[in-house]
RNA sequence: GCGGGCAUAGUUCAAUGGUAGAACCUCAGCCUUCCAAGCUGAUGAUGCGGGUUCGAUCCCCGCUGCCCGCUCCA
């Protein structure tokens, strides 16, 4: 871990958050090239969910929330923790997990008072902050997908099953941020709401597993990095019926990188005018604010129901953790010597192709170098960067340690014999010469192929 | 939040109650230079605040951040 985050830091990937006024517990930005990263993750989890899909429609709602959609979500009343401290031994634990009034740990009856300890954040609206008008900051997107549920539905006409795709913001005060960008206070989720008919949710849970298995495999984690955890009992959501998490090998442990779980009615249920009119197999709380019904008709029974949801929710930080943790290798080389290197996968990388002038105050060299660059950039498949290093070995390391698939080189034989230049691939470290007219051609099969 | 540990250039390490050094990295220049080469030169650090002291990077206190445990989970 401490290597991988030497790397981010050196290489502009992930940064420390208000660095140069020591930091902000749990949270981080994302430099030149981790933004490159993270977008192209999330990229490709909208073209998997959305663009490859005929059954998903995504949006992008609001942060700040309406305290209602978290009251009746069972946010405010699950996302408070009431916790004592024992005196004796320091441990902490909490409330409601306490059987009698002692310390699990040390049997000491010596505990502190519980406190709340509120994991969602709270702004005033408006300029006065009198905590007459306030909302939260969301603790996960999926809750704006519910309440956009009537809207998507009256303005795209979908059938069941369909889906609610969206990727953004979250945010949680949590108790110990931990383990660099893994658990965070500040953070980015990927979730698709995908609504079934009742009945059908268990086999849309295997399913939507299957998939995110073979989605992330498409990521360059390994499935057999990956374990499925099958969440039972005490330890479900306030929501889930089921969830299945899928556990990866991180660099510090075992930790859930993305849960997929069948929410039932609950969410819909929850949040729907009307509750009484309809088979909510759910406990929900009385709802005396929503103005929308949240069911669709059947058009064989007639029946109006409320679907079940299942919810694959990945973490996108989590996601680049993964992703860096799976791609990172210190090789040993035949001389003796060793690189770093970062095995992206090519449509992760965020560079896509490095340019390198074998002489950088050569003017003709320098041009056609340019010009290529300029030429690869147009395609459109991400960042291409002109690489002005003095020393072509030093630039392959360079572009080695940050992953860059592709290495084009551009000499004097390129000016002055056959308008070919050097490709060097990132993993296997061969090289090709290769007409300059090809090059396009080349690129895309590499990126897109 | 509680308990424990840590904090010196971008990185890895030195040193000292009295001008904070090095290597690598980075930058500029030279070289017809294809896997971190060479030569010349340059930039760059004691996390923040207070105290003790003639003088603090060093000793003391507070804060902040990071790491480990409790807890939490995308």
């Amino acid at each position: 871990m401490d290597e991988l985050v030497s790397l981010a830091k050196r290489r502009g990937f992930i940064f420390q958050s208000s660095d140069i006024y020591g930091g902000l517990q749990g949270l981080y930005d994302y430099g030149p090239l981790g933004v490159e990263l993270k977008n192209n993750l999330k990229a490709a989890w909208w073209k998997s969910m959305v663009y490859d899909r005929d059954d998903v429609e995504g949006i992008d709602a609001s942060i700040l929330t309406n305290p209602l959609t978290l009251k009746y979500s069972g946010h405010e009343a699950t996302f408070t923790d009431p916790l004592v401290d024992c005196r004796s031994c320091k441990s902490r634990w909490r409330a409601d997990h306490l059987e009698g009034l002692v310390c699990p740990s040390c049997g000491s009856a010596d505990l502190t008072e519980p406190r709340p300890f509120n994991l969602m954040f709270k702004t005033q609206v408006g300029p006065v902050d009198d905590g007459s008008s306030f909302a939260y900051l969301r603790p996960e997107t999926a809750q704006a997908i519910f309440t956009n549920f009537k809207n998507v539905v009256d303005s795209t006409s979908p059938k069941l099953p369909f889906g609610i795709a969206q990727i953004g913001k979250a945010f949680r005060n949590e108790i110990t941020p931990r383990n660099f960008i893994f658990r965070v206070r500040e953070f980015e989720q990927m979730e698709l709401e995908f609504f079934v008919k009742p009945g059908e949710d268990e086999h849309w849970h295997d399913v939507w597993v299957k998939e995110r298995l073979a989605w992330w495999a498409a990521q360059g984690v390994d499935s057999q990095r990956l374990e499925l955890l099958h969440v039972t009992g005490d330890e479900l959501a306030h929501y889930s019926k089921a969830t299945v998490d899928l556990m990866y090998h991180f660099p510090h442990g075992v930790e859930e990188l993305e849960g997929i779980a069948n929410r039932t009615d609950f969410d819909l249920g929850s949040h729907t005018k009307n509750q009484s009119d309809y088979q909510i197999s759910s406990k929900v709380d009385p709802n005396t604010h929503s103005n929308a019904k949240l069911a669709l008709q059947d058009l064989e029974s007639k029946q109006w129901q409320v679907p079940f949801v299942i919810e694959p929710s990945a973490g996108v930080d989590r996601g680049v953790l993964a992703v860096m943790n799976e791609a990172y290798e210190v090789e040993d080389l035949d001389d003796g010597k060793q690189r770093t290197v970062m095995h992206f996968k090519p449509h992760l990388a965020p560079f896509k192709v490095a340019v390198l002038p074998l002489k950088r105050n050569h003017p003709e060299i320098v041009a056609t170098a340019k010009q290529i660059k300029s030429d690869l950039q147009s395609l459109g498949l991400g960042r291409v960067i002109y690489e002005d290093t003095g020393n072509l070995g030093k630039g392959y390391r360079r572009h080695d340690e940050v992953g860059t698939p592709l290495c084009i080189t551009v000499d004097f034989d390129t000016i002055e014999k056959d308008n070919t230049v050097t490709v060097r691939d990132r993993d296997s470290m061969a090289q090709q010469r290769v007409a300059i007219e090809d090059l396009r051609g080349l690129v895309i099969d590499t990126l897109v192929g």
